[in-house]
DNA sequence: AACAATTACGGAATCCGTAAAAATT
DNA sequence: AATTTTTACGGATTCCGTAATTGTT
């Protein structure tokens, strides 16, 4: 016999320490936590109190008692998620990514799609992104390195490679090719939301300023009327730098040619959802540019 | 907004497939099982069934909510017993053991114990006993190999030593030592249960027939009229041939000398347990036979 | 006097079983 | 005809809040 309101009220009280202030923060009356605590303890057949008249403390078993009842109740809402997310994707199929890139070209490939795709709008930061796939958030994850566990599968897509956009009269643009070293010194606006390769720029330009902005649009203005020299990628889409050859409006794109600029892009699945998201994938290997 | 007996419903459902089978498995009737799922769906916001007129059956996220159900009730059930078996754990101290040995020496000693120590009368033979620790089914386990994780420690308490006890007018009762090979092609009177020793005096002993009984009482009587051969270590207590020197009675103790016959001892708890089960593992090592 | 826990009582919500209906095999 | 699911209705349990009680600080 297990109640769940019990478990709430007891996990609270550990949280508390008084029935009252329990009480409060669960929105009921002190009686209804006095009669919850009596029953839980008749329910288990355990004692989980020491009374005095003006005060009640949790026994050690209560203490333990305490911790068991707060993981299963977080084991509760993980569950109900879970499937609150699998029977999402089972109509939209969510990707998600820690690097930008990959979704870009996703954007772009998702009208010759068939399955009704969803793109997450933030990168993932987790640590471990595969409960990101076990828990349903995301049916898809894009990301730099292979995620592989008993029950996820990584396909390898492709490599993005990044490049700087840079105004056509800097001394640097006059190459076909050109290196972190030699971006010393610049000022570079950038989106805020690039994950790695935030890192692998501040490391690797020498005495460089980085003028971060949250939005795409503010960053698409003030690149439109500011000349910073800015990054894209062979996986960017939707900024007019991407068309080679390059437009007339002042600007070059040239690849940096470092190892570090050159980034392998993993699609990471549960391998229950083979089948779901193959067709996706196998789109975007088609379309993957050629290096 | 989760209830327990909808949960059972929905297990019992995925395993019975209908819910006529599912009402009288749980002895309810059927049309509580159909408000309880249609209560699950609702409070869910997940359509978990397919539903025909006289059919009904679970969508692929029902199937998905049906497994986390039985999950959910699993980890239940095991907080529950962790629970209780902890406070039961407050008041008398549970030991079990792989092999026998430690605990008849435990309870010879017991007695000049002040803590209230419970034997198990049956060995442990799961794979993993470090689940019988984290769920205080035991507070101290008596093992032949040191048990180490992050919340379990061990103490080596020392060696249990075979030994043969020979009617004393068999040619190889007239010895010290002895070793298996020296035992081959006899018939012994050997207990059921005695964990890992069991594998090796069958492998150790050439051509030998063993003739096991489960019962300490059926043992000894056999023991007492007819003379088989039998074995005993340094840590057997409650059988005659203990003392030393060997009684009168018409046999002799011989120990075995073969490294497989020597087996190191280790008391494995919680880390969290260390000084309640400290009294209990001193006093082993206090009265542990010097070899 | 103020605070904390418990007990007593009445109302309200919910959960169940019986009975009946609808639909399929 | 026999199953299976669903709906309707009435009863019973239980769960809660208000009010009052006990005991401590």
């Amino acid at each position: 016999m297990l109640d769940n309101y019990l478990l709430e009220e007891l996990a609270a009280f550990a949280r508390t320490g008084t029935l009252a202030k329990t009480a409060s923060q669960l929105n009921v009356t002190q009686p209804t936590v006095t009669r919850g605590m009596q029953k839980l303890e008749t329910d288990w057949g355990v004692r989980l109190f020491d009374r005095q008249p003006n005060r009640i403390t949790l026994t050690p078993t209560g203490q333990l008692a305490a911790q068991e009842a707060a993981k299963l109740l977080q084991a509760q809402h993980e569950a109900i998620a879970k499937v609150q997310n699998y029977d999402r994707n089972q109509r939209v199929l969510n990707v998600g990514a820690i690097i930008p890139g990959p979704l870009m070209l996703l954007a772009h490939v998702l009208p010759t799609l068939a399955t009704h795709v969803k793109i997450s709008q933030t990168l993932i930061t987790a640590d471990e992104p595969t409960t990101l796939l076990t828990d349903n958030t995301y049916s898809l994850i894009l990301s730099s390195q292979p995620l592989t566990t008993a029950t996820v599968a990584s396909s390898y897509l492709g490599e993005e490679r990044l490049s700087i956009n840079l105004n056509r009269f800097m001394y640097q643009a006059n190459q076909s090719s050109i290196t972190f070293a030699e971006l010393k010194d610049l000022s570079f606006l950038v989106l805020s939301d690039i994950g790695p390769w935030r890192a692998i720029i501040q490391q690797a330009i020498p005495n460089a300023k980085f003028l971060y902005q949250d939005q795409r649009e503010a960053f698409e203005e003030i690149s439109k009327y500011a000349d910073f020299p800015s990054f894209s990628s062979n996986l960017s889409r939707d900024d007019p730098l991407f068309t080679q050859p390059a437009p007339e409006d002042g600007r070059v794109r040239i690849p940096i040619s470092d190892a570090r600029a050159h980034m392998p892009v993993y699609a990471a699945y549960l391998r229950a959802n083979k089948a779901t998201v193959k067709p996706v994938i196998d789109q975007l290997l088609a379309d993957w540019p050629v290096s």
